[in-house]
RNA sequence: GUGGGUGUAGCUCAACUGGUUAGAGUACCGGACUGUGGAUCCGGUUGUUGGGAGUCCGAAUCUCCUCACCCACCCCA
């Protein structure tokens, strides 16, 4: 078929499905705002620096997997491939150094990776994501994880659990890399190609990949175990704070992430559910990432999860929620010389509040009941001659077939009464 | 970027080994039934068989190219 259709790796997200959208997004963003996060709304398109210098020069998202463009004056703009840079940039540019500390921000939206489409994964997908920034006790990286383990319960998905590292920070991390790259030399020879290249640009990568001998991975010194004092007390305070919370998490010395600009706390959420795309959830803290972009220097954590991966788990998870009640519809069947009333009618209901659907044809009523019907109406508003003439309306049940007359001005009144 | 799988009405699928005008269910529209719906019956619309080239008397079917989708590698949310 020759038609205009959607660019590979973007969908339209179509009647059924995106009501599970609405609710699931309802849920975060309530929750977020209850722990007292404030919605933050960046652009998005931005300078493509912007993430050279955050995301980092030699990771495959800046690499090869960014919408890049210059526009009419030759300016380098990206299409944002990820929420934390942008939400820093935000922080930086607006001084929110002077505001209450910590900055709690989340945000919603569209990112764009230019990747090979697959199960949970388009090049247009929607993050949800918090940043506090500004804090550096370890109860700000516990209050993040607590937040999200609120949001997935009342999301009604329960048996997840979180995997927790510490890669480090500026005072071990370097120590750690140049013991991890001498012992990764010894085993050259073993490693698979791409490790090969990782060892010299970027080692800790190797402890994520999947190619390796477990054995070898096993054998390779942890970052763990070579933390500064700081570091590892705040790594020790953390799991203290997730033990008394009762935080289901698991220690993996093996969590690394792929961005740069992570030090101390990494963590994610995997599901079996999702496919070779299984982490549904990654963050940690970035405590250089503000003053990296021009700032004070700021420790900060957040987190980012894949919308795409999160309506799957709660469609196959929460079928209940999934199902969604449709919304209380009633629907407006007319006469041809009762338009004018009809169609006044609804604007009066729909000032009231009550969601009203009618039906432009004005052919025979058993058309447009039929239509009602159809369309998952409960009521139908019947409005013909002899209502229009007399101020009445005839309100159907169209679960039960029943039906009474009424006068209009007592209609919303009468709609609320059983609309729940 | 690399591999494997799949492309036929809006949806679910047929169509023998290559053989007339590509069918059925469902959906949609209309009628029986112009002031009362979901049922039933009758009728109707729906396709460049993803697109292009080739082989052949003849292609949805075979070959090649291309595009899209699905899955996986890679990477990540």
């Amino acid at each position: 078929m020759n038609m205009i259709k959607t660019v590979k790796g973007t969908t339209d997200i179509l009647a059924p499905e995106v009501l599970l959208w609405q609710r699931v997004e309802g849920v975060l963003a309530s929750t977020a705002k209850a722990y007292g996060y404030e919605e933050l709304r960046t652009p998005t398109i931005e300078v493509q620096e912007l993430f050279s210098v955050s995301v980092g020069q030699t990771t495959d998202i800046v690499e090869r997997e960014m919408y890049s463009f210059p526009d009419k004056k030759g300016r380098h703009l990206v299409l944002r491939p990820e929420g934390t840079a942008p939400a820093c940039r935000a922080y930086v540019e607006h001084q929110l150094n002077v505001q209450p500390s910590p900055s709690k921000f989340f945000y919603m939206g569209s990112f764009f990776r230019y990747e090979q489409p697959q199960s949970g994964r388009k090049r247009e997908f929607h993050s949800f994501g918090v940043e506090a920034i500004g804090e550096q006790s370890h109860l700000q990286d516990a209050e993040v994880i607590d937040l999200v383990f609120t949001m997935l319960s009342r999301l009604g998905l329960t048996g997840l659990s979180v995997d927790v590292n510490s890669i480090g920070d500026a005072s071990c991390r370097p120590q750690y890399k140049e013991l991890l790259q001498a012992s990764l030399k010894t085993h050259e020879d073993k490693l698979c190609d791409d490790c090969k290249r990782r060892l010299m640009e970027n080692p800790l990568r190797v402890l994520d990949c999947k190619r390796e001998d477990p054995q070898l991975l096993a054998s390779l010194p942890k970052s763990v175990d070579f933390l500064c004092d700081e570091c590892r007390t705040h790594h020790a305070l953390l799991l203290s704070a997730l033990d008394s919370l009762h935080i289901p998490y698991r220690q993996n010395s093996r969590l690394v992430r792929g961005l740069d600009y992570y030090t101390k706390t990494v963590f994610e959420v995997l599901s079996e559910d999702l496919g070779a795309q299984s982490a549904l959830l990654g963050g940690g803290r970035y405590d250089y990432l503000v003053r990296q972009l021009g700032g004070p220097q700021t420790p900060a954590v957040g987190w980012g999860l894949g919308m795409e991966r999160l309506i799957a788990i709660v469609a196959a998870h929460s079928p209940d929620l999934a199902a969604s009640l449709p919304p209380l519809r009633i629907y407006v069947v007319h006469s041809d010389t009762a338009t004018t009333a009809a169609f006044e009618l609804r604007r009066r209901l729909v000032e009231s509040g009550v969601a009203v659907d009618i039906d432009v044809r004005s052919d025979s009523f058993g058309k447009q009941l039929a239509r009602a019907s159809r369309r998952g109406a409960r009521y139908a508003i019947i409005i013909g001659d002899d209502e229009s003439s007399r101020g009445t309306v005839t309100v159907k049940d169209l679960s039960t077939g029943t039906q009474e007359t009424l006068e209009s001005d007592g209609l919303a009144e009468y709609l609320d009464g059983r609309s729940r």
